[in-house]
DNA sequence: TATAGTTATTTGTACATGCAAATAGATTGA
DNA sequence: TCAATCTATTTGCATGTACAAATAACTATA
């Protein structure tokens, strides 16, 4: 038998007839660690960096990019983010300095978002943080073996 | 020899000195693809049901509660939300009538938010079509094997 | 080469959420 | 009992994101 797909069903209680399967239970509880770790990540690079979390993701991605660039449409699908929200975080991320936009020569519809000296820098500082927020978190939240998993990824 | 704090240098590029632990990587990729399910699941109960995500929890939580009722603050708790994003978000599910407010006798702060009719009903047409999403989504993410983790948790 | 269709980015708008302050009610201690 | 403190909720404000439309530039085809 599947016990993935076996229900719960309080029968202590009189009223509602709630029923819930164990994985939709499981799913909660997991968005809601994730989400509490990515609080307390954010919550790091704020404080002590000035960064969003979505900024340094963007500017540690850019770091490891062939000269230090990429398409708006990359950095987009890199953060799994919408393009118009990319254009925007990108504006912030200029408005600090850094990073730059520069013109895609081939192509000028296109627009190369640049890491600036300030913007490695930034990175540089922050990330011994935010790696060491990361592991703290995920020991504290219970989640090492979640990730366990996921390093046997092939890609 | 851990493993997870290796660090990934890629040698093959001139430029940037990409450090990023193993750890950081799979972090970035399970919130992709969870953020990926969510969406799915958010865009089913959108698209069939006229509902969002968080508000679909909130019925959900509050149809297994004992007398389908929940303290503002409860209910905060059980989504993991702001106190300010349940009070606002209840004035959604009220102005759709799927729960009304009801005050509570003996503390007179205190706010119930109780599932109407409309309410269970609504659930009761969207649990099925959000279980389903789930484990679709489940699956087509490969991501089984990440709830797998959390069915053996005692609470 | 001209036109139609496609792609890259930005902009207008809406919305869910968080933080901090405001408000109202409860609780505690002198 | 009254004053100070604490707790529950709501409200003002800011922000990050998504969707859709606008704009600009590329591509393919007739």
């Amino acid at each position: 038998m599947d016990i993935h797909t076996k229900e719960v069903r309080l029968t202590s209680q009189q009223e509602s007839v709630p029923i819930m399967s164990k994985r939709s239970d499981s799913w909660l509880k997991l968005i809601h660690v994730i989400a509490n770790i990515e609080t307390d990540l954010g919550k790091v690079l704020q404080d002590k960096h000035g960064l969003g979390l979505s900024d340094y993701r963007a500017i540690e991605v850019l770091s490891r990019s062939p000269s230090c660039e990429l398409r708006m449409q990359e950095l987009a699908s890199h953060l799994r983010l919408n393009q118009s929200s990319v254009s925007r975080m990108v504006e912030r991320l200029e408005r600090s300095e850094l990073t730059v936009r520069d013109l895609c020569p081939d192509d000028k519809r296109g627009v190369y978002t640049v890491l600036t000296d300030k913007g490695r820098l930034r990175l540089e500082s922050a990330q011994p943080d935010y790696e060491a927020a990361l592991k703290v978190a995920l020991k504290e939240h219970g989640c090492e073996e979640l990730l366990a998993s996921r390093f046997t990824q092939i890609s």
